[in-house]
DNA sequence: ATAATTGTTTAACATTTGGTTAACCTTATA
DNA sequence: TATAAGGTTAACCAAATGTTAAACAATTAT
């Protein structure tokens, strides 16, 4: 877990120490947020691989924030799992339908989060790097996509398909997702994805993005 | 979950007939063993996608069997929760060691059980994989289908009726099922089927598709 | 602030492809 | 051998995608 980004909510200050503690022995680097608004901003700017988060606290509840961050394409392959007090059916499942990956009842015992940690990290652990093995790669912080040893410096929204594309090279994106996902709600027309693919196409190959007909697109090397 | 092979392993038959039905309603195809001997024994010869696994069990228990498992390298995408009344800190680390995937203390709440599985399953995509003892293997994800090395797109519904008929290979398809399922509530004519599964013999050959005169199709290595 | 530039979306049209049908052929079996 | 079920083929049509240019928005430079 070396080296890992970790983000721990809870509005209770000794809850997060003492987690911040103890994942920081584990060598990983460790934001702190006390309440649901600093979680979003935080988990936003920062892009954790993993965050623990509180269900319950004023305001923003943990149920608010892992809806709000799973919107976030940059999120999407985070790990967040839920703390709670509250060990009911109807909590947990609320907590799982937000989008949760883990929900962990309290008293947190550590050992076994870490260990549930280690799992899921292992499990899907590779696809957090956007890089590939053809000859495209994108560097999310300097906004730069290198192709065949040049670097490029292309549209936002190009950019951003492209991200999400090669976030997982081979697996067909459905026109909705894609919508979703470099759009949000904006309403566009139904030829606007093809023209952004068209101008990646034009600049990178024709066979960079492949067209799934009746189903979306995808990104092949 | 549809489609999917679950495996149910604990020494209270009960148990298994309980978590059975919950899966069985969700579309699994559910195999059941009440030792650890035959829990090894099944999920060598199946290949489940999915097993829930009782610690304390007579003779072999829960964390050998899962030891055993852990060494197949068929049995490495496979999902491992345990169930156990044991709450204890060393006996949910010693279940992670052996390499379990989740720890769900009895009494299992089923929803969340699903719930858990779901995350598991959507994180790391097995759910994807429908792999099959023939040459031919599908990948929702890619929406290709490989055969003979050669990976293939091919059009929608062709590889949705492909992917029906592979959901449970030797299985037949009743005409009326297939339409249900590959093409909902649309209305078309009685020859369209035969057509689809015409071009799939084509491009797999013949024998990839069987027909069961008066019945339907099937799915055939 | 204004112009120039660059990025994004739309709209119109072209092209391609996949899905369906219809007509006819073949085969199993009652 | 009659008959119903399925197989085969090619043609048609609709839907999905590709392409282009131009309008519109946002940025950046002057």
């Amino acid at each position: 877990m070396q080296g890992l980004k970790l983000l721990i909510v809870d509005d209770e200050p000794d809850i997060v120490d003492m987690l911040a503690y103890n994942f920081e022995q584990e060598g990983m680097t460790v934001s702190k947020a006390y309440n649901g608004t600093d979680a979003i901003r935080i988990a936003e700017s920062e892009v954790p691989q993993v965050i623990l988060l509180d269900v319950m606290m004023p305001d923003v509840d943990g149920i608010e924030v892992c809806e709000t961050l799973r919107q976030n394409s940059e999120l999407k392959n985070t790990l967040i799992i839920f703390l709670s007090a509250r060990g009911e059916d109807y909590s947990q499942v609320a907590g799982y339908k937000a989008g949760a990956d883990d929900y962990v009842v309290k008293p947190v015992r550590v050992k076994i989060l870490k260990h549930k940690i280690e799992v899921l990290l292992n499990r899907f652990g590779a696809k957090n790097e956007s890089v590939d093995e053809s000859n495209i790669t994108i560097n999310k912080q300097r906004y730069t996509v290198s192709h065949l040893g040049e670097e490029h410096i292309i549209p936002k929204k190009e950019f951003e398909l492209l991200a999400l594309l090669l976030s997982s090279p081979e697996r067909v994106y459905r026109r909705d997702e894609i919508l979703r996902d470099v759009w949000g709600d904006a309403v566009i027309g139904d030829r606007t994805i093809d023209v952004h693919v068209r101008k990646l196409r034009e600049r990178f190959g024709d066979n960079v993005i492949q067209t799934v007909k009746g189903v979306g697109y995808k990104f092949a090397g």
